[in-house]
RNA sequence: UGACCCAUGGUGUAAUUGGCAACACGUCUGGUUUUGGUCCAGAAGAGUUUAGGUUCGAGCCCUAAUGGGUCAACCA
């Protein structure tokens, strides 16, 4: 059977990856000394999300995969978006996700002077040349995708005086937008990123790391395929809004190396999840406005949310391979996620009592004062996590929900005459109802059947409900945080004209104070994961404080009895 | 009067490179089970955007059309 199992495995497609076609057909035509050298380029003005951990896996996957190497780069060429704050969060998430840069942490900032002198170099071969003119216009000149531009009055100025210029650009003679420098191309190609792009502004402003080294700022498209260049990167991987910018790419690149090596920068498209959204502006709005907890808050689909919550980076990263790399445009079912960290935390997850919603059960019969243990299993998945003792006792707290006065016929839990096993301990049959004025159910009298221990009947009789329980003198009283989707629109990042906060799903978080817990789980480290028998995955909060535990419902159960009754 | 990219069940991907469309998620059945979980067995669901062409044969190749997307930041 489980031969089987293993070669159904082994031979199951795989969702296609065609990064790894392109970057093998290179490999096998010795293309760059068959080197594979790829890099993740965060620009450092926000926290990783989802999307981004698709971009990590894509990046340090490929080198993995073909025995290359990965950095790590800062894209930090615009001081007024970036802080130093978000480096270190990038850092960890990455770590997190299982992928290591090794020393290979730069920043485009380490290549300034560089990139200068390369530059230069531009301006003295004719190629570039310095834009007097204000913003607005050269805008207007550019012309439109449909309409040709047309040349800029300085474009033919004398490299003497490019070069003197820029010279001056860098001393900080002229104030911010007074100048830029641009590549001479083609004002004429159809694509607009080929019309004499910009290659440094003047930004009178202090870098998180150059401090007021510089006042001139390399631009995107400019600094990014050189500094791939620099850090030996063979394969650029990006996604697909940068499709038209990769002429250009190639263009500055045929301009400064001097030997065979090329880097290739390949798109793929970005993801999409339902009820997710991945717009950093919003993510950052529903922070600045204390609709989340913060940047980790488990509703986030940040990574530090995620790791929070309880998804693990196992999980995350079968999702991405379960769903490929392409260039298609799609909309993935949050639903894939959910299963990926589900399957790895079915494997992993230590099984535990917990009631969340508790109505207490008194075993009339069961001697007071008496506390016995019961065996129970840590893990069904892995014998080798072994078994661990539960107290039993007279009072216990159940699921209010495992328990009706009338039941349907399909219902198999507890019920007024009705025998089910308390997992683990004995059989128990309920006798009495208690309610309380108003009418509501507070508390149940059972009966136990001492025979029954372990949860097995000497004469075979079977039961058709097991429960899940905790005792009530022996127990851990703890919070349990529950979630749901923070958006109750399927695709919150396409409605634009749509404000985010009319989106929010009303009943994405519930606090529930009142929980008890089986007392194994009080040594408990943060982030450690638990399945609670019949409930759904959970785990510690990285927070949670010695006095009372806090619990974050990872994901639930898979769960149909309703539909079953029906 | 633009350039570039994309198009297969509800969703994400396959299809030995031209040979009667497969896998995963989701949905639904049934079985096992000291978790209505897991696991196991099974079902429904697309004839591949359209129209031509090449071919004995096209989801794969060619042409055109249609639909969707990206590009006109001194952002990345």
């Amino acid at each position: 059977m489980s031969e089987n199992n293993v070669d159904n495995g082994a031979n199951a497609p795989k969702a296609r990856n065609f990064v790894y076609e392109l970057v093998e057909k290179d490999v096998m035509e010795g293309k760059n000394g068959k080197r594979v050298h790829t890099r993740f380029p965060p620009e450092p003005n926000g926290y990783l999300h989802i999307g981004h951990a698709k971009a990590i896996i894509v990046d340090f996957g490929t080198a993995e995969k073909f025995g290359g190497k990965c950095n790590l780069r800062f894209d930090d060429t615009n001081p007024v978006k970036e802080d130093v704050e978000y480096v270190d969060s990038i850092q960890e998430d990455i770590r997190w996700l299982g992928f290591d840069w090794e020393d290979r942490l730069y920043y485009a900032s380490d290549f300034f002077e560089q990139l200068y002198e390369f530059a230069v170099r531009l301006i003295k071969q004719g190629k570039a040349y310095i834009d007097d003119q204000p913003a607005e216009l050269i805008s207007q000149q550019r012309g439109t995708p449909t309409r040709p531009g047309t040349e800029s009055p300085y474009r033919s100025r004398s490299i003497e005086e490019n070069l003197d210029l820029f010279a001056r650009m860098r001393k900080g003679e002229f104030p911010n937008g007074a100048r830029v420098l641009r590549a001479k191309v083609d004002m004429a190609s159809p694509n607009m990123h080929m019309r004499d792009p910009l290659m440094y502004r003047i930004l009178h402003q202090a870098h998180h790391r150059t401090g007021n080294e510089w006042c001139i700022y390399p631009m995107y498209d400019y600094a990014h395929g050189q500094c791939d260049y620099f850090e030996g990167i063979t394969h650029s991987l990006c996604t697909l809004e940068f499709e038209v910018h990769r002429p250009l790419y190639e263009w500055f690149v045929e301009q400064l190396s001097e030997s065979d090596y090329r880097p290739r920068q390949i798109e793929f498209s970005r993801l999409n999840l339902t009820y997710t959204m991945m717009s950093k502006r919003n993510l950052l709005s529903l922070v600045q406005e204390n609709l989340v907890s913060g940047w980790d808050d488990p509703r986030m689909p940040t990574l530090s949310g995620m790791r929070r919550r309880g998804y693990t980076p196992t999980g995350i990263r079968s999702f991405v391979e379960k769903m490929g790399v392409t260039k298609t445009k799609g909309m993935v079912d949050l639903a894939m996620l959910e299963h990926a960290v589900r399957e790895d935390l079915n494997k992993k997850a230590s099984r535990v009592m917990g009631v969340i919603d508790p109505l207490k059960v008194v075993i009339t019969n069961y001697p007071e004062g008496q506390v016995e243990m019961v065996s129970a299993v840590n893990n069904h998945e892995d014998e080798s996590a072994g078994r661990r003792d539960v107290p039993f006792t007279r009072e216990l707290y159940i699921e209010r929900e495992d328990f009706m006065e009338d039941a349907p016929k399909k219902f198999f839990r507890l019920a007024p005459g009705v025998e089910v096993r308390l997992k683990y301990a004995y059989y128990a049959t309920c006798t009495d109802v208690i309610k309380n004025d108003q009418g509501e159910i507070v508390e149940l009298h059972c009966t136990y059947d001492p025979a029954t221990k372990g949860g097995n009947s000497p004469d075979g009789r079977k039961v058709k409900g097991t429960l899940h329980w905790v005792s009530a003198t022996e127990s851990l009283e703890v919070e349990v945080r529950l979630y749901d989707r923070l958006f109750n629109v399927e695709d919150p990042s396409s409605e634009k004209d749509r404000d985010f906060r009319e989106m929010l799903n009303p009943d994405s978080l519930e606090i529930r104070s009142k929980c008890y817990i089986e007392p194994s789980v009080k040594n408990a480290k943060p982030l450690d994961a638990f399945q609670f028998e019949r409930l759904g995955y959970f785990n510690v909060d990285k927070d949670s404080s010695g006095e009372k535990m806090v619990f974050n419902r990872t994901a639930s159960l898979r769960d149909n009895w309703g539909k079953k009754m029906g």
